[in-house]
DNA sequence: CGACGATTCAGGGAAAACCACTATGTACAC
DNA sequence: GTGTACATAGTGGTTTTCCCTGAATCGTCG
């Protein structure tokens, strides 16, 4: 085994959970962090000036959002690895980020040791995604046999699902959906069920919290 | 001189940054972590079993939110003191935990130390709440100090109305709002519709509107 | 042209929400 | 102890959503 450990840095905007990683990650032999930033730009900088191995990449952050921060890392910095930490189950942001440059997407929700082994994982080339978004993307299941048969990757959202989307997440029912559009209920249900699939929402509540995330829901 | 090390509980959905937490409060020589949960039921189930000193709850969770699990367990275990633990300082959440029981609430972008200085306050009993907290506005206070003086009557919604139309307004169906409170589905329809109408509400968009004006939706 | 993507619509059965009305136990005030 | 407020839960009936399947139309692009 080298000397060298790998060098990492850690980039989320929550400081307890940031302290947290640290003392999991340097509690390690083969790895250290060696830098911690707490929005996208700072991460940035850190990431000119050090040239980690691994960037431990927080999704959404005050300032400059996870994917643009990769994007414009992988620009500069074609060696280092981006590993994606999120909270999100979301394909769509699983695939701008893998898009934007990470080779590499964990969830929070999944155990230290994954994180570990995903660090560890990125670090030698290798792609990492979670092991619960690949299933959860099977249970896509019945809007990818209508269109993607074979391909894996799930497409964009249109504009009209997106705007059945925001309505949903506004509390309008179907009927009132259907009414503001001049278009039927079953087609309401047509898109509300496909842009969901896509984003792997599974109920309304989903939707109102990816709306929130999205800052689409204003007080107005 | 207690040799007896403060026994805490740590609830959160997100495994990664349980483990972190565990690794911070193992390394303080005054305290350790007796166990982890995952949601706010599994909370329960622990703090039932173990009886801890304190429980580190976040927030926003799957299953059972925090709020409601800091209510279960303060109903059942008095001594247990109860730290909120979340990510974004929103005055009616700091409103409903100090309602439910919570003695401390601390913000996720807060530096390690400050957690740890705040389990160990509200274990000696005495109240924590983040100083940027305070800076946005005296809720806490003056909600406490109307409760002591038995002035809470809110005039026209009650605590358990407001419970299920913030629920409501945020995409919850009646039965997964029972489930979380719970209580039966006919109960929260009872609840739901007196709020309506008490707000003239005519619909589910009409309460998110409102929820949205009271600026009670956040991304979270 | 032919493939594909976007949008539109429909049927049918199960699940859930919605509505109006009634009712019980508890706490607290006067 | 009577009244009021609150949280709880029910019956029964109507409406809507949800889920799955299938399909027609209209562009665009190679």
């Amino acid at each position: 085994m080298g000397m060298n450990k790998l060098r990492v840095i850690l980039v989320d905007d929550h400081a307890v959970i940031r302290e947290g990683l640290v003392s999991l990650i340097d509690a390690q032999s083969d790895m250290q962090v060696i830098a911690q930033a707490g929005d996208g730009r700072e991460g940035i900088e850190q990431a000119r000036l050090l040239r980690p191995d691994v960037v431990v990449m927080d999704v959404s952050m005050p300032e400059m959002n996870g994917i643009e921060a990769t994007r414009i890392i992988k620009r500069e910095l074609a060696e280092t690895r981006i590993l994606a930490l999120t909270a999100y189950d979301n394909p769509v942001y699983m695939r701008q980020l893998a898009e934007a440059g990470a080779t590499g997407y964990v969830l929070k929700r999944s155990a230290a040791q994954e994180v570990i082994g995903a660090i560890r994982a990125v670090a030698s080339g290798a792609n990492y995604f979670d092991r619960a978004m690949m299933n959860e993307s099977n249970a896509v299941g019945s809007f990818n046999a209508k269109r993607l048969r074979g391909e894996i990757k799930s497409g964009e959202i249109t504009d009209r699902e997106q705007e059945v989307l925001l309505l949903t997440a506004h509390g309008y029912t179907n009927k009132e959906i259907a009414e503001r559009l001049y278009i039927s209920v079953k087609t309401v249900e047509t898109h509300k069920s496909n842009v969901m699939a896509k984003l792997n929402l599974k109920n309304r509540a989903d939707a109102v919290r990816y709306a929130l995330h999205q800052g689409w829901l204003r007080d107005s």
